[in-house]
DNA sequence: AACTATTAATAACA
DNA sequence: TTGTTATTAATAGTT
């Protein structure tokens, strides 16, 4: 009765791959697997990486970490010259400004996680703080709708603000004290940032 | 008798390795496997590849095929010659990343908050009603998008169970394809709600 | 673009 | 460092 849905990966030679659209695919396939061990051993070793590849069909395709170019530049000026340490802290702060936004958030759900547990489940226990990953489609509905009742609450009392505010004199910008704006903005001026997850650089 | 000689391969997580020793093993062995892969992508796709890694200790070693130099001349060749900006498309994934990051930290903040704060609301009064009547206009936005981003997963999860349900098959599917799923819909949707004016995050 | 059954790579040990 | 092994990760063939 189980017809295995495919064969699965099977041994290849390595020599090239006759049919084209194959061909192709696999060129798909392990430029993206080359480029994610690029950029794992970059970060794993604190290594400075540079690949560039060329499809057969002459396309470029580069990645970089920290970027492909200055990696470049150092392999060529020959500069293993012992002091010529390039510092690369641009990109670099952002990425560690992201890595603490990461932290910080697994540290809430950390905190979350134990105030429930130390909450006990049984008495005092509420149904929203049941995680959703244990509820049921009916729990899951209730949850939803509940959520959408809190959020014509807020927004009315929002409206409220809204208007007491806008007759009053002087209003400052929505989000001119948020920390949402403060890192957006950080965010922005981050013009040369690499995602971190798969920093590929693609040049037509 | 039979004690495992290893524990074998263990899943780790892309960061920094903090034993030193470890984390050369490491750079050696994956290097080995970043050159083999790169190696093999030439070979089985035709393409022309050069790696170019530098060690912590601004060790270089490189690799190419047919060989890096003229690989490497052809990259710089190419993308000074020809117009070809670079574009970054990784920055804007960069900064969709963060800002997702950021969101969901604001949302576990907030859950712990209102745990925390369920504690002391009285009889007769719900959860909900107790933060928001002391709550600025920023505060009620952060709110908003929180709830937002919790109703998103919430359906999400729901879609999940579903789709569970559905290839599970076992049993009747009573909601496959009316109301609750329109109401999931509308629920993912974010033009029903009742959001005056929402100042949303202004990307540049 | 997804999905498995496999092979290939490799983290922890020795 | 080099080798072994138990696992995880990548991916060939298929849909």
């Amino acid at each position: 009765m189980n017809k295995k849905s495919s064969k699965g990966r099977q041994k290849i030679e390595i020599k090239e791959i006759d049919k084209i659209s194959n061909r192709q695919v696999t060129f798909s396939k392990r430029k993206a697997g080359l480029f994610k061990k690029a950029t794992e051993i970059s970060v794993l070793c604190g290594a400075e990486v540079a690949v560039i590849v060329f499809s057969q069909a002459k396309k470029l395709y580069s990645f970089g970490y920290p970027n492909a170019d200055a990696v470049i530049d150092r392999y060529i000026s020959g500069s293993m010259a012992s002091e010529a340490v390039e510092n690369y802290p641009p990109a670099y702060e952002f990425v560690k400004c992201y890595e603490e936004a990461l932290k910080r958030l697994e540290e809430e759900k950390m905190r979350r996680e134990m105030i429930e547990k130390s909450k006990k489940v049984g008495e005092g226990r509420f149904w929203w703080d049941e995680p959703i990953d244990n509820m049921g489609l009916v729990e899951l509905e209730q949850y939803m709708e509940s959520l959408q009742g809190m959020r014509k609450r807020v927004a009315m009392r929002y409206d409220e603000l809204m208007m007491m505010e806008a007759s009053s004199s002087s209003r400052p910008q929505f989000f001119a004290n948020s920390t949402v704006a403060n890192h957006v903005g950080q965010v922005l001026d981050a013009s040369n940032l690499h995602c971190p997850s798969m920093p590929c650089l693609v040049v037509a």
